[in-house]
DNA sequence: CTGTTAGCGCGTTCAA
DNA sequence: TTGAACGCGCTAACAG
């Protein structure tokens, strides 16, 4: 059995109602009181029963996050930065790797406050949003395909601003690696952009086809594309987990970065600051993005209302790996 | 509001209590009231308020599980089995990324009924686990070093294994990859039980040295080792993920397995089989790791005693990547 | 300031 | 076969 509040009660000398209160720190206890139960109830190992709080205040402090499937830097650091913010304010974090559908009936019986979901594009059968519950739900990465809010970054822009940074400094032939061969929706918006805003200022581009967005894949195919013998002056770089297997290939091929190749990745994450060349990159800081989801999570609980289609416009930050190609052709 | 048994009751035209029973499938309620109940239960979209029945049944049916650091493909692989095992069982898997106090400070709120904990080595501060709590605890890898039931994987037995396998098939010059920069309890106890195995039988040997259990970094290791004028011609894997760097390697030195080159990877997961050239393992597969977790963690819940140190022992599986060396000296 | 009381939704006696 | 009553641990309203 676990210690409760009456347990408390009776070592403290007091009623169990004064134990509530001084436990949630309520101006109607006395100082003295409040301390001598507080000490009490630390020493005993006094943990809160969620489950009769719901019951009353039909609040659980707890936020269910789906992340259905287990990958990649950027996601894991993402949910860790989003998981810290929301301890801040006294909110658990509770994750699921289970499918949409039956992590949202879970997080239902358990009677979370909001559910925040990582839509995977990767899964194959898209998920049925239509379980029926009154919590309120934020989604991130599809903006305004689901009958939810969403959170969303505008992946094109992301690629229009590398692509005209490296216009810019005069490179005129650049290639993008971050084609996976799986469908993913997130990826292609990306590479459609980049294509687009290629042609429109006449540069010469190619996209590199990969197996998955794994550091390894990143540098079989910049090995490849940078033994050719017109090798692209620049690439750019679809995840930082790409961009690190990039810069091992440069580093491998004795090309130094950026005299002799430019890199623009995608992402923006602490590790793009502390490599041994900081990254000039493209995207949406992950601080804000984190910052964006946990007030919008805290809005929704208010029952405040949000936009149904969050979009956060990236942002390029122009760090040491992109200068001039070495023969500018200006 | 959600619609609760008393809402059914009303409309069903009977009490709250025959709800309850008719819901939990009691064969005290006349068939006909049960249907009736069901049908109407269904028609109102009811969901069973967890909160409350678990006030009274002190059962939430749920697991916690704290995974402080997101990472590698067995983990990720593990987890998701023993994911799906525990909901055949109608379990609901819980997740945490906390650290490993306030993760079960979390879960004791939510009164799971019992705590599963993936320990990671590489964590600078051990954890205190003196956390007050009588919720059963299982713990992964550290067998023996806390307080509470472990299961763990008998690793140097598994290195063993491989070595012996490879000198009898006549191998004299192995390489062990797997050794990372920061320190891992789990890697050091393979590589201590290589050197002592090899020595034993008279087999050159050496460990290469790398980053981190990247698949990247097992590409980086085997390209430098097998470049030397005098390589191996056999090489012990610590993982799967830097298996696959290895024969990635092998690949573009045209060396062929197992014919040029043997490769015994430790890590038995189904993806093992199913590469170009399936592998010859050593480890505890990892489906029997997931039925063995599942079911002391059920025993656990019953109340019945477990073990306080569960070891498996690891099985060599000979599949496609060894064979003889190609001027085998025996 | 502190204690008493009621009730959140449900499962489990015990009576009817 | 059904229903009434109690209590799980907690918060909130009210009374002392």
């Amino acid at each position: 059995m676990s210690v409760t509040i009456k347990d408390i009660a009776e070592r403290a000398g007091v009623s169990f109602s004064t134990v509530s209160k001084a436990l949630r720190n309520s101006p109607l206890v006395q100082e003295k009181t409040k301390q001598k139960v507080l000490r009490i109830a630390e020493e005993m190992g006094y943990q809160p029963n969620i489950a009769a709080r719901r019951l009353v205040s039909k609040k659980s402090q707890a936020i269910g996050v789906v992340w259905p499937s287990v990958e990649r830097a950027t996601t894991g650091a993402l949910i860790t930065l989003i998981n810290e913010e929301l301890e801040q304010r006294s909110y658990t974090t509770l994750l699921s790797i289970n499918r949409i559908e039956s992590a949202i009936a879970a997080f239902h019986r358990f009677q979370v406050d909001a559910i925040f979901i990582f839509y995977n594009h990767e899964e194959q059968v898209p998920p049925d949003f239509r379980y029926q519950t009154n919590i309120p739900i934020l989604i991130y990465g599809v903006a305004g395909r689901v009958p939810y809010p969403t959170i969303d970054v505008r992946r094109d822009r992301a690629t229009m601003l590398a692509v005209r940074h490296l216009h810019e400094l005069g490179h005129r032939e650049i290639a993008y690696i971050g084609e996976p061969s799986r469908f993913d929706l997130l990826q292609v918006e990306k590479i459609r952009m980049f294509r687009e805003e290629s042609e429109r200022l006449g540069i010469r581009h190619s996209v590199v086809p990969i197996d998955n967005m794994e550091t390894h894949s990143g540098y079989l195919a910049a090995k490849r594309i940078l033994q050719q013998k017109q090798r692209p002056t620049a690439i750019i770089s679809g995840s930082y987990d790409l961009t690190r297997g990039i810069m091992q290939a440069a580093q491998e091929l004795k090309l130094s970065i950026p005299e002799q190749l430019s890199i623009v990745s995608y992402d923006n994450i602490p590790q793009s600051v502390t490599l041994e060349v900081p990254l000039t990159t493209v995207g949406v800081d992950i601080a804000k993005i984190a910052d964006k989801v946990t007030e919008t999570l805290l809005h929704l609980m208010n029952e405040e209302s949000v936009p149904l289609s969050i979009f956060m416009e990236p942002e390029l930050v122009v760090r040491s790996s992109t200068a001039a190609p070495l023969a500018a052709s200006r």
